[in-house]
DNA sequence: TTCGTTTTTTGACATTTGTCAAAAACTATA
DNA sequence: TATAGTTTTTGACAAATGTCAAAAAACGAA
């Protein structure tokens, strides 16, 4: 729970008020390797902060399961789609590793802000910082080669390439696992 | 003027209060076609909303434009990275017809802020209204072939090829010009 | 309208990436 | 350490998309 307040700290700093609030409000989850947050077809409900582990979303498309982002260490994770919107979720959460995470309600969340404008300034915070990294993942994604893609991922991100198959990792970076694979061959 | 406050209370009702004082912050902006809202280099200091007009936002890459994004009525623009971060635009902003448009500097978003929850608040919405859109565009990117995206913005967009000439649609899409010529005469 | 410019389409070919199947390498565990 | 399962690599070929050059069409100003 520490590592959650210093980490958002980061962002703009906390009333002790919020702060208590904010450990009032999120619960502790652990579980365990391959297990699921949420499935597809569910409401997420929940924004959850990773303390430790890693995880994954994926969907799937024409039965193969295509995995479109991972999480890791203080990174807040959700569908934001349907976290945002209330729609069911078109994607599946799961676990790579055994993981900590903290979760809190969005009703919950809404409650907060509207008592604590700081915790609201959070979050706006938090989405310029999330939008600005998918922003790149776009850029990447559009206008990139998979050579590209590889190497960006190898510069920037090198943890995800210890710690995740490359099967997840190839469909990350939107290509075939054999052109990850003959792409690392090059090297 | 009327239109900005009218659509950013669908995102999120005001006090009377807080509408005068973003009347008072926004400036109004009325540019040609051609004109450029900002180059690559810049800072870009600006948060702006369109009232009327269309421009789109490119980069350099080997010499070749490549535009990335269109902003048509009621969008707000800004180049998002720099305004976020101060650092300098890697892209430039372009009328593509003559516009009229709503200015605030993010010096005075930012007492806005501090002076109205309200308005912080607004902006958290707007981020995530802007997340999932372009989280939409991203999965489009990455996991659907051309053929796709553009029946796609056929489908979601049609008012973007009305008024935008085909070599910008194409690297909007992530396609040379030439592919989308093929694909648009198969219809 | 006509001329010159810009935009869009078409053709031929090259390159990148995907698919399917099989082999090889790795991992966990009994 | 032997074995079954999983993950990764390799090969052969197919499909999608890009590139370059030229033709055709559309557009705008005089």
């Amino acid at each position: 729970m520490q590592q959650l307040l210093n980490h958002i700290q980061n962002y703009s700093p906390l009333s002790a008020a919020a702060q208590n609030a904010l450990e009032d409000c999120f619960e502790k989850v652990t579980l365990p390797k391959n297990d699921f947050l949420l499935t597809e077809g569910q409401i997420c409900r929940h924004l959850y902060f990773l303390e430790s582990g890693a995880l994954r979303g994926f969907y799937n498309l024409d039965g193969k399961e295509i995995t479109h982002w991972f999480g890791f260490e203080k990174d807040f994770v959700t569908s934001f789609h349907s976290f945002i919107t209330h729609e069911p979720a078109v994607e599946n959460i799961q676990l790579l590793e055994g993981s900590i995470l903290w979760a809190i309600s969005k009703e919950t969340l809404t409650a907060l802000f509207n008592q604590y404008h700081e915790i609201e300034r959070l979050m706006r915070i938090a989405y310029e910082k999330y939008y600005i990294r998918l922003e790149e993942r776009f850029v990447n994604a559009q206008f990139k080669t998979a050579s590209e893609r590889y190497e960006n991922l190898l510069q920037q991100t090198p943890h995800i390439i210890e710690r995740v198959p490359l099967g997840f990792i190839a469909s990350y970076l939107g290509i075939s696992q054999e052109t990850l694979s003959r792409i690392r061959s090059k090297f």
